[in-house]
RNA sequence: GCUGGUGUGGCGCAGUGGUAGCGCAAUUGAUUCGUAAUCAAUAGGCCAGGGGUUCAAAUCCCCUCACCAGCUCCA
């Protein structure tokens, strides 16, 4: 007797092994049809997964986690198939499902075309009426590698010799195509009905540059075709917010061939940025931080003594003055540390937390270049802390909570990332061990969620990413916090403890924003162009209805900006509707139109974003917007 | 950097071998208007750059550059 416990406190009994799919059918014939997989104790587990003791069981459907991905990964073997009778010679290396489909890599001699891949989704169609039934099945590992070298599929003989001697290995078969698979995977193909390949791209095997680049088809399936239709919908109207098209339209930003991967700020884009300076450096300094600049060039001897020149150098470009080698600062902290040495310091300064909004240039290979999100020149909202020892986890937990409360006034969603050693750092074991701990427990202290994301540290410390989403859902790291135990040693950093001994600080590199350059990219998607009203470029425009009110609106706008807001005024002889448009276009968060009507009753009429609002006094207006921007309320 | 795609007035696009077009924007004039586009006229392009094929190239071929997607790398 095997007694299967199942959600909300439901146990079922069964005589004998019992599958997941039996049990889906045990509870219902519906959710049988729609069963996409199991979880089992915990582990995502196939249809076909023999429950042979007592278990906890839950049946996923496309709608869970584990359902969708063995669902889209069936579709990724039916491309395969697809391309298998289509294309017989090409080879397979590996089709997983990903965040909103799924891939599959090939080699073949010619890259797919638009054509292909429109014949491809069709045979695709074509498998899934034919309703195979998808078997799975188990050899030892000798016998999977040579069933893999009679297909003649060398991708896989190397993925099968990568694993364990005794290993058994996983296949999944429909039809006349294989694939070596560790699942899981619907139990046919006729679930797989809407689905859509959506781009073909170069992708190296096993993500090495140093491999064969392969082609790489990009696709997504859904059970039901008017979720596909949403998707797809979902994706126009996201591209529709892509921060380089609003950049452009609301004249925030360029760039231009003249400058590649250096980008211009226009006027409308640089009141973004100088209001979020403002704002960073008012919460820096309720933060106890204080600012400072150190040079953009500095010598060569600083950037070897930094480790820099040996570490960094494929990133940083280098100028020669009076025959002396010099970088131009890729990072802010050998200048941070220069400032510290000016002075000697006593454990009573510290924690010493320094900030400065450093431009930095870095070279990026060319085709990483994108739009704001990866520039070759931005400004770091960096700040150094120097500290001790004991001192490491209550500051990391101070900057994790900064960094936190400038995500929320935005309404951003991020993910944390503990990154540790990569291969091509300095520094001793025991430091890096004592320095990965720290921000490890600083994490676990606050009951953060995050997971690890190994070697991808900087190269003189370990770090905490916070990476935020774009429009499409692509994510960006933004916040770091980076501890580091090496950059002292180096630089021989001291101050005195309270016997008078000389003690090493420890120390913190830290931004909030990231870069303001990308965190402006980010904003513009998230906001899709419409800042809240501090943000706004223009927060007040202020549209006559004709020639005879400019006074009228002259004397309003001087109102207005007496009470200290950015606004405009549309003096063209254009009609109202004209210019309403053109306001709006430009995402103004507040539009006043003056007439012969408010004129006569000496008020305005006001638009908000929500918005026709009618008559208002124009004290109550500005009474109201000054208390948005005081607020820095998102509209 | 790699693979593929794209490159036509400020912006968005059409134009597949026979003298470069549309819409928006701009300029000028008229209109003086109540909540998402008033009318008319004018001006603006070595068709990314270079080389080639051809009687003739935006269009076909080669090279270079930039941009886009993905990979690699990263804030």
């Amino acid at each position: 007797m095997i007694k299967v416990s199942l959600k909300d406190g439901v146990v079922k009994e069964f005589e004998k092994e019992v599958s997941v799919y039996e049990i889906a059918q045990s509870i219902s014939e519906g959710l049988a049809r729609n069963a996409c997989a199991g979880i089992v104790d915990g582990e995502v587990q196939d249809l076909r997964f023999i429950v042979d003791k007592d278990s906890d069981v839950s049946i996923c459907t496309f709608d869970d986690e584990g359902g969708k991905k063995a669902f889209r990964h069936t579709a990724s073997h039916i491309m395969a198939q697809a391309i298998k009778r289509l294309f017989p010679e090409t080879k397979l290396a590996i089709g997983p499902s990903i965040a909103e489909g799924f891939y599959y890599d090939f080699d073949r001699p010619t890259p797919f075309t638009e054509e292909e891949l429109i014949k491809i989704q069709d045979e695709m169609k074509k498998i899934a009426k034919e309703n195979i039934s998808i078997e799975r099945f188990t050899l030892p590992r000798e016998k999977a590698i040579e069933l893999m070298k009679e297909k003649d599929e060398p991708y896989k003989v190397e993925l099968i010799e990568a694993l364990p001697e005794d290993a058994e290995i996983s296949f999944y078969s429909q039809g006349d195509f294989t694939d070596l698979c560790a699942g899981p995977h619907l139990l046919s193909t006729k679930a797989v009905k809407a689905v859509k390949l959506m781009s073909v791209a170069g992708a190296y095997w096993r993500g090495d540059e140093k491999n064969k680049m392969l082609s790489r088809i990009y696709g997504t399936a859904y059970p039901k075709a008017s979720d596909l239709e949403a998707y797809l919908t979902m994706l126009e109207e996201a591209k529709k917010r892509d921060h380089r098209k609003l950049g452009k339209e609301l004249k925030l930003f360029a760039l231009l061939d003249e400058g590649q991967g250096f980008p211009f700020f226009l006027p409308n884009g640089m009141v973004i940025k100088n209001t979020l300076i403002d704002y960073w450096r008012e919460i820096h300094k309720k933060a106890g931080y204080v600012e400072v600049q150190t040079p953009i060039i500095m010598n060569r001897e600083l950037w070897e003594r930094s480790g820099h020149w040996g570490h960094y150098q494929n990133n940083m470009y280098t100028t020669v003055i009076d025959d002396v080698d010099h970088a131009i600062k890729p990072m802010n902290c050998p200048g941070g540390i220069l400032v510290y040495k000016q002075d000697m310091h006593s454990y009573r300064d510290l924690p010493i937390r320094m900030g400065e909004l450093g431009i930095v240039h870095r070279h990026e290979k060319s085709g990483a270049l994108h739009g704001l999100m990866r520039v070759r020149s931005f400004t770091q909202d960096d700040a150094h802390i120097f500290m001790t020892e004991e001192q490491i986890r209550g500051e990391i937990k101070n900057v994790v909570e900064l960094i936190d409360s400038v995500y929320k006034l935005f309404g951003f969603k991020y993910h944390v990332e503990l990154s540790t050693r990569p291969e091509n750092s300095m520094g001793s074991d025991e430091a890096w061990e004592v320095a990965t701990e720290g921000l490890r427990g600083a994490l676990e202290d606050m009951n953060m969620k995050y997971v690890v994301n190994e070697g991808d540290g900087a190269f003189y410390g370990p770090k905490i990413d916070f990476h935020l989403e774009d429009s499409i859902g692509r994510t960006w790291q933004c916040g770091t916090i980076q501890l580091d135990m090496n950059l002292p040693e180096r630089f021989d950093l001291e101050y005195t403890d309270k016997d008078g001994s000389k003690k090493r600080p420890v120390m913190i590199h830290r931004v909030c924003f990231g870069s303001i350059e990308r965190f402006i990219g980010i904003l513009i998607e998230h906001f899709a162009g419409q800042f809240p009203t501090w943000l706004s470029p223009v927060q007040v425009k202020i549209l006559p209805i004709s020639e005879k009110f400019e006074d009228y609106a002259v004397k309003v706008n001087e109102e207005l900006s007496e009470a200290g807001f950015r606004t405009a005024v549309d003096f063209r002889a254009e009609k109202i509707g004209y210019k309403i448009r053109e306001a709006r276009n430009e995402r103004v968060p507040y539009i006043i139109v003056v007439g012969e009507k408010d004129l006569e009753a000496g008020k305005v009429s006001l638009r908000s974003r929500a918005g026709e609002e009618g008559q208002k006094d124009l004290s109550e207006v500005i009474e109201r917007i000054a208390k948005e921007i005081k607020e820095r309320a998102n509209s």
